[in-house]
Formats: structure tokens, sequence, C-alpha cells
DNA sequence: AATGAATGAGTGTTCATTCAT
DNA sequence: AATGAATGAACACTCATTCAT
């Protein structure tokens, strides 16, 4: 029970550290962003945080990494619900716009990251990369199931798959950074796909 | 003549100086770059560098300028060339395709920095954001007249734009960094954009 | 008491690092220091420095600060023990002359400073200037009360408190840079001081 | 005849380029200045610098050097003019204060290294030094003169020089420096210097 | 003789990481 | 477990000096 209780207080401070290292590379980016400061914003001492992670990478990886993992959960949790393809679509686009809008401060680290090569590191990237991957498949298995439904033309689910996260985070983008009252809304994003240029 | 021949000197070595940054912040990202490794990718000294450029962040800026500033204008050349639509969007996707293929340590600099939140920078960012924004009006006004032409149906110009530009965005880091010899290729990714996922 | 205690070692260092300053600039003047051999010289790492002085210059200010300080309290205490005008003047000159032989470098900083035009600083230079005008002025009332009492001719006070500096300036330098051995001793100067060239 | 010429050229440069030292290390003090502003406010190049002078320290060792010949003589001349002990003293002063109130950025050259305890070097100061002792003597034999003619009262006459120096260097930062319309004036000092605090 | 491009050693400062308490 | 003082490697930038032309 004293270990509970320990452990639940460690978990506390990693989730602390965690949420306190989003805010500081979500405003100052990861070079600007200084061990420091995010000890400061944790309002715990610099040598603390390295009890809870090894190096200034692993924090951010583990940022990120928690993000993702979130946004997953609401993607697959939102776009399950949906019977449709179309609405599968729709709940995808809606879901990833308002996670991003809520945490603007993930949305940079999201943005600087996945707009970047990572690099130097590449082994831990891999289960980043697993992360990002999954929204691709979620989406690609659903596609899949439309095209066999023949709800949409037959066509490779992969690329579509990619065209689909590409335009959502164009939008993204868009609203977030350009023209916050873009009117670059979901509908008009999801009739793009759905329908293309061409169009009926 | 003898200040032409000067002239042809130090127009070389800034281009020296230029690939050699490109190379070196393409594979290292801007941070993690140093002005001496540049100068030593350039054989060059260290001084030297600061006699074409005033500071390392204007040798990036320069780099990216005249990386963007290229990939324009091929851009506009093939898209000008094509009278359609289609052909105008098939030529803008695989130039872009073929440019950044090419030039892979400009293409990793692109990305990290049009994927990023521009920060702390702003203020000479303008210029390049223009270049940028240039690829996206080349589109919109290409899109806004096949509209008219009744080439496609009519939808927000700038929307389309925006959704041409993220696919091709999204093709290019998944046949460059995650599938090389990956399946997405330009003719399919045209009639992505072209029919959308529901199509004919 | 703990507190306590990490407070002595803190201005402990703080005082290491002072020493070491005023020993460093003192042989090599302010330009040619450089923080390094400051840290060297403290026996601490150059990071460590910055922990108790943000910048060089601040730690050259505050060397000089920690002089004049202790300059201005032995003058004030020795020369307000002496009731008659010559007394005081004797006493002044006296004390500096013994104080800056017993701290050599500090002379050397001290002469660098107050015979050069302050010249890119003058920002924090109020406060030592301050402390410099506060010489002038302890030898000014002592002159002017003299003057009253009329135990010297009436003269300016001013000009009379910028001669006694002037010549224990001067005294000094001879005394410590020309020929330490110099017969230039403070009784002759005060009698040169007090009589002038004409005297009696 | 050509020879002749070219000497006067040659001349003519290091004059050129001497008096901009001067300019430039008045300005800025001999850290901050830099050989390449000396060389743009002299229209030459920087390498034609290192033909005239072999380094930065030798350049600002002639700035110190010509400017001290200059005064030495101005000083010869005027008291030699004068037949008093009086008189010479009162052109002494007078003649430090114009040349000097002349020749500002030679002034805080001056000011600076008489100040400044030479560092670093010390070999080639010898000759600057005796420029120095140059003024000292001057006075002293001065005074030397006017103790054997009973002009003055017996005193020794290196110290009474040394006075003379000081007080009428504190003069002269005072009225370049701190307050220019002071009141300290060549009359009032050649008084204080005559009489002393104590006076008649 | 004159130039100015090239050099590279040197510097102040920051900050991720360690470790004694 | 927590702290924060200490470390020292790293880095952008400067500038006295050299040297090919």
């Amino acid at each position: 029970m004293v270990q509970t209780k320990s452990q639940v207080v460690a978990a506390f401070r990693r989730a602390e550290i965690l949420e306190a290292a989003r805010r500081v590379f979500g405003q100052r980016g990861y070079a600007a962003a200084s061990v420091d400061e995010i000890a400061r914003a944790a309002s715990v001492a610099k040598g603390t945080v390295y009890l809870y992670y090894p190096s200034k990478q692993a924090i951010y990886w583990a940022a990120l990494r928690a993000g993702l993992t979130e946004l997953r959960s609401q993607l697959r949790e939102r776009t399950d619900r949906e019977p449709t393809l179309n609405g599968k679509i729709r709940a995808f686009v809606a879901t990833k716009v308002e996670y991003l809008s809520r945490h603007r401060d993930f949305f940079r680290i999201y943005q600087a990251e996945f707009g970047r090569v990572a690099r130097s590191v590449g082994c831990l990237q891999k289960d980043l990369r697993g992360l990002y991957q999954e929204q691709l498949e979620l989406l690609r298995s659903a596609i899949e199931a439309g095209v066999k439904r023949r709800e949409i033309r037959k066509l490779r689910p992969e690329l579509a798959a990619l065209g689909v996260v590409a335009v959502t985070r164009e939008l993204i983008t868009e609203k977030l950074l350009a023209s916050p009252a873009s009117a670059v809304d979901v509908d008009a994003v999801v009739e793009l796909l759905w329908k293309g240029l061409a169009g009926r």
C-alpha cells in the first residue's frame, strides 16, 4: 500500500512534468525549450525531471507519444461509432480538428514533428511512427470496407487514407495558423474528399 | 574584367556555401547544424562563411529561398504549358515530386519549415511565406479558370488548391521517407484528387 | 540553518570569484581578461561563474565596487577621527596609499577605470561614479569646514578637494609603478599640498 | 628623386593612417577599435595599414607617441619663453589644457594610457614613458632653478613637479569630462599650486 | 605598393546533465 | 525521492593578421 502510494505520487509527477513539457515545447519549440523551464513549469527542481525522464529528447518523445495516444483513442472511438464510410471520414476529420484545436501546444509539437524528418534518432521514433501509422490504418481498413460494401468506387485504400490524412492536416494548419476564422470547415473538406475536384 | 572575375569567384563561393548549407541543414536540421560544419562542408574557414552571409539564420533562409525559387519557376513553367486543369494538376504534382526527389536535402529543409509553426522568426519569413503562397495561388487561379470553363464542378478554389498541395506533400513525404518504392504514384494521386473517394 | 549554510557557501563562492576576478582583471586589464581565466583562478568551472554573476561586465563592476566601498569606509573612518583639516588630509592620503599598496590588483583596476574616459558603459557606472564622488565630497566638506574655522585661507573647496585627490593619485602611481622605494612619501606630499610651492 | 617622391608618399600615408587611428582609438578605445575601421577612416585597405605598421598595438603606440611628442615640443617652447617659475608653471598648465582641449581624441588615448598600468607589453613602453618623464623633467629643472633663485621655498623638485603634473591632469579631466564650463580654470589651479591650501 | 578575401584562434554565454547533500 | 549547485562541452560570431593577385 505504501508502495502503491509512492507509485501514485510518481505517476502524478510524471504526468505533471509531461504536461509542463507540452506547454513549454509547444510554445518554444524543441531547441529553444530548456529543461530548466520545463522543471519550473512543473514546479519541480531540474534534477527531479531527470528522475522521471532520462533526457530532454525522452521528455519530448513522451509528450508527443502521450498526445498521439490520446488522439488515437478518440479517433478510434468516434469513427467506430459511425456505420458508413462517409460518417467515419467526417468523424475522423472533425475529431482531429477538434482535438488539436483544444490542445494547441500539442498541435505545435505534432506539426513540427510530422513535418520534420525525424532526425539523429530514428530509433525511438519507430514507436511514434507506429502511433501515426495507426491513424492511417484506421482509415485504410474503413476505406477497404467501404469499397467492399460498394459505398465508394474501387480504389487503393492506402492511397485514399493518405489523402484523407493529408487534407485533414492541411485544414488544421490553415485553421490554427493562418486564418482562424477560416471558411475552410469540416463539411467543405469532407465534400472535397468525397467528390474530388471533378465531382458529380 | 577583373571586377567581373572577382565577382564570378564571389558568386561561386556564395553558391558553394549555400550548397554546403543545404546539405548540412538537410542532414542535421537547423538547430543541430553548426556553422563550423557548414564551413567545413564548403571547404572554407568559418570566418569566410560570414563574409558571404551575416548569420546562421541568414544562410538557412537563403538556402530555403533558393530552393523555393527554383521550385516555383519549374512549377510555373510546367503548369503553364498544360491547357487543361487536369493537365496542370498532373504537372504540378509531377514536378514537385520530381524536384524534391532530386534535391533530398532541400526537401528536408522544406518539410521542416513548412510543417513547422514558424516560430521566433516571423520577420524575414514574409518573403519566404510569399514564395510558398505563390504555389497556392498558381493552383487557385488554375482551378478558378477550370470552374469557369466548366471543366470541373463549382467549388471554392482556395480550398481545392489547399487540398492539392496537401495531398502532394503527403505523397512526397511518403515516397521519400517511408516507402521509397511506394506504389503511391503521381497518376493514382491525381486520380484521387480528381474523382475523390466516391468518384464516378 | 541549512538555509544559512548554503547561503554561507554561496557567499563564499561569490567572494572567491570576486577575488579571482580582481587578480585577473588587475593583471590583464578588462579586455584581455577572459572569463575562463577568472574561473580557473577561482577554481570553478566557467559555468559556475555565471551562476553568481550575469556577465563579464558585471563581475568587473562588482570587483570595482567592492574595492571602492571598502576604501570609502576606511577613508571615512580614518578622516573622521582627525579633528583638524591637516590631520584629515594626512589621514586621507595615508589611508589611500596604504590601501592601494596592500591591494595592488584592485589598484590597477581602479587606476584603469578612473584614468579612463568611461566608454560604452556609462549606464551602471552611475553607482560607481557615486562611490568615487564620495571621496571628493569627504574632502570638500572637510575643507569647507577648515575654511570656516580659519584653519586655512579662503579658497574654493571643490577645487582644493580635486587637488588633494589628484596629488594623492599621482603619489600612489609613482610609488607603485615607477619607483617603489620612492622618496615620495606621505609627509612630503601633505606638506606640498599644505604650503604649495611658494610656501611660508 | 623618385626615391624621394615615394618616400614622401609613404610618409603621407603613415601620417594619414596615424591621424585616422587617433580618431578611432579616441572614440572607441583600444579594445573596441578595429583595424578595419582605422583603415576605412584612412581611406585605405586593411592590408595597406599593415604595410606601414606591423600590428594594431604598434599603431596605437605610434599615435600616442606622435601626440606626446608634439605636446612636449609645445610645452618646451612655451615654458622656455617665460623667465619666472610662476610664469613657467602657468604656461605649462595652460599649454597642456589647450593642447588636449584641441585634440580630444588624443586626450582620450592619453588619459586611458596614463591612467592605465601599461600592460602585457612593457617593452616599447620605455620610449613612451620617456616622453612622459620629459614633462616631469621640464618642470623639475625649472623648479630646481626657482629654488636656487629663491623664487620659492626649498623643496624637493621631483615631488613638486609631480604635484604640478597631477593637478594639471585632474584639471583637464574635470574640464573635458565632467563640467566643460567648469569654474576650475587655469588661474585658480596655479594659485592653488603656488600657495597650497594654507597659503599666505 | 596596394588590395581585400581568407583565415582560424579566441570569447562570452548557454544549457543538458550529474551528483553531493 | 528531491534538490539545485556545479560542470564543461558546444556554438555563433569577431577580428587581427596573412597572402595571392
